[in-house]
DNA sequence: CTGAAAGCGCTTACAG
DNA sequence: CTGAAAGCGCTTACAG
């Protein structure tokens, strides 16, 4: 239990209970709570006459209160790093349609990429009981402390990024075959000095599209440098600071497969710093497809990856395990699919 | 109350509870309970033991039964249209994240727009017992219905969008004063017939932003025309498609005042496909700074709203009416400033 | 400093 | 078809 010192009260005024509705309409309190869940054994005219009452007193039901006494929950606890990424924003507008169809109310934790905030916000969030966690890890997650903070108390579902030593379900992009799909096209396209710029080498969608970038450039008879693989974190302007690096290693790549849109993003604002025009004299792409791709000059080439639709999944497979604790974990593969816009449109050299 | 039928259970294995550390330690329920809410009235070597079997056990505070007997609320609601306008999703994190540090949880719900979709997400949020509700009315919310359903149970911030004929706080940006920074910017560069572009008359903001645009074109002794009033969605396709009715309503038209920055996007558009450049033959503002306006080609003119700023006030506002719920209701005015970029380039004729 | 008792608002067997 | 009783996990006067 945290210490922190929440709220006075619920209401000023004292709520309506079914104590209230009970005594103005003759009834028990045990019909009254028949009434609210919809039962069939109650006569119709008695149904009437309460439901009429609960209108009256503008009667508002105490889920917390139902969900004690049922031992049941309401809530869905969803952990992601920052709404303010529109990738995220959009994966969360996803899970909280998706759990607001099913009747679940959307609790909301952000963890700013830190696993400290992360176990904090987790343990605040236990704490009001949800049905489940869907849980999007912040970098540099500690597995093992997280499955011992939920214990089996709640399950999980992890999103985006694996973290090892869990056996929680978890929903990935197809990383592997989005990047294999990029260096296709810029192969495609005649580049055959292909960088693959940003992220880092402990994540394991970083690993993962590295992983599509090299079976592709060696299915294309070209075996890929270390050189070529430059690190760098995931913001814009990181990425643009990098961009000296990148031709360092490898002056005379063509051509990049960028870990994520923004680090494409901020190449462009570096190479454009440097006179090397994107997608005139240099060829790049993306992955994620946030918002910002269709717009940037040029466009960004990159791999869409529906996160509303993601969010849904999300949502919909926590929720078939809260039904069904004891199934098998899962790992679910969501596909994604290459936008070709003007960041590729360089010729090869 | 609705008919979803939520999730089964809190937990698969029964929870450990305060009567079952109690019983391990050789005391009563209470001395635990004091020993979880940090009262000093424990003897020190019995907290050591209660802590040290909490943690051994895995205790986890149920913070819905605790709030039920002590009639509090540990938990606030976010109303917003949709998570996926990074506006929205900025001023999310910014209330999410105040919340959070003020022991709150945040508890999410979207309305799409649709004052019926609001009525119902309310409804299941208030079932919840949050502390208080942060809503961003959705277009045509009915106040008194609002006003209604909420009745006194649960205090609320209006942010953004004037309700009318309720008497809740509210927090705004200053639509007024932004719009006429943006009218005074272009007729500073010379222009003189000047349109106002996109909205719709019965939107508070709306009105206010012509508010601010009319006084500026006023104070340079310019009677603005009610010709170059131009309504229109706050969508981007729909902006786009309105561009020929401006010119037929103004066709000397050198310059816009937007209603914000997704329509002046979307005039941009409209503008490129009539063969007029946007910041070179036509200059126009939006409002909001979304990210795509620093990123739009050329980049947009518009009024900065800090939205994480705006969220984080719209929180403690918010509590501090929860500690207070006699107080006066307040009219709050979140400051907005003039970013300028290329968009407001063009020279007038 | 600690314990026994009552109660927050609800639901659910169990009688009738 | 309806009611009396017990209980979900916690807290809070009130005694001692």
């Amino acid at each position: 239990m945290t210490t922190h010192k929440p709220g006075t009260g619920r209401s000023n005024r004292k709520q309506v209970t079914v104590t209230d509705i009970a005594q103005a309409c003759g009834v028990s309190r045990a019909t009254v709570s028949l009434v609210l869940r919809g039962s069939p054994l109650v006569h119709a005219d008695t149904r009437a006459r309460v439901e009429a009452e609960l209108k009256r007193q503008r009667y508002v039901y105490n889920r917390a209160a139902a969900n004690l006494r049922r031992q049941t929950s309401s809530s869905v606890a969803l952990v992601i790093n920052d709404l303010s990424n529109p990738f995220f924003a959009e994966f969360a507008a996803g899970v909280d349609e998706a759990l607001g169809e099913e009747g679940y109310v959307t609790l909301l934790g952000s963890t700013a990429e830190s696993p400290q905030r992360q176990l904090a916000v987790l343990g605040s969030l236990v704490e009001h009981g949800p049905a489940g966690i869907i849980l999007s890890p912040a970098e540099h997650s500690d597995g093992a402390a997280l499955q011992r903070l939920l214990g089996a108390h709640t399950p999980a579902l992890v999103f985006n990024r694996a973290l090892p030593g869990v056996d929680w379900d978890f929903l990935a992009l197809d990383n592997e075959h989005g990047a294999r799909l990029a260096t296709e096209h810029l192969l495609s396209l005649g580049h055959r000095r292909i960088a693959f710029f940003g992220g880092h080498a402990d994540s394991s969608s970083c690993r993962q599209r590295r992983q599509g970038y090299s079976d592709a450039m060696r299915a294309a008879a070209i075996e890929p440098s270390p050189d070529w693989l430059v690190e760098c974190s995931p913001t814009r302007v990181e990425a643009a600071s990098r961009t000296a690096e990148l031709f360092e290693h490898a002056p005379d790549a063509t051509a990049a497969v960028c870990y994520n849109d923004t680090v494409a993003l901020g190449l462009m604002l570096g190479l454009s710093a440097r006179g090397i025009r994107p997608g005139l004299d240099f060829a790049l792409t993306g992955f994620d497809d946030i918002t910002e791709a269709a717009l940037s000059t040029p466009s960004l080439t990159t791999l869409a990856a529906q996160p509303r639709a993601c969010g849904r999944q999300a949502a919909e497979l926590l929720l078939q395990r809260v039904r069904d604790p004891g199934a098998l974990s899962r790992r679910v593969i969501a596909p994604v699919k290459l936008v070709v816009r003007g960041s590729s449109g360089a010729a090869a050299m």
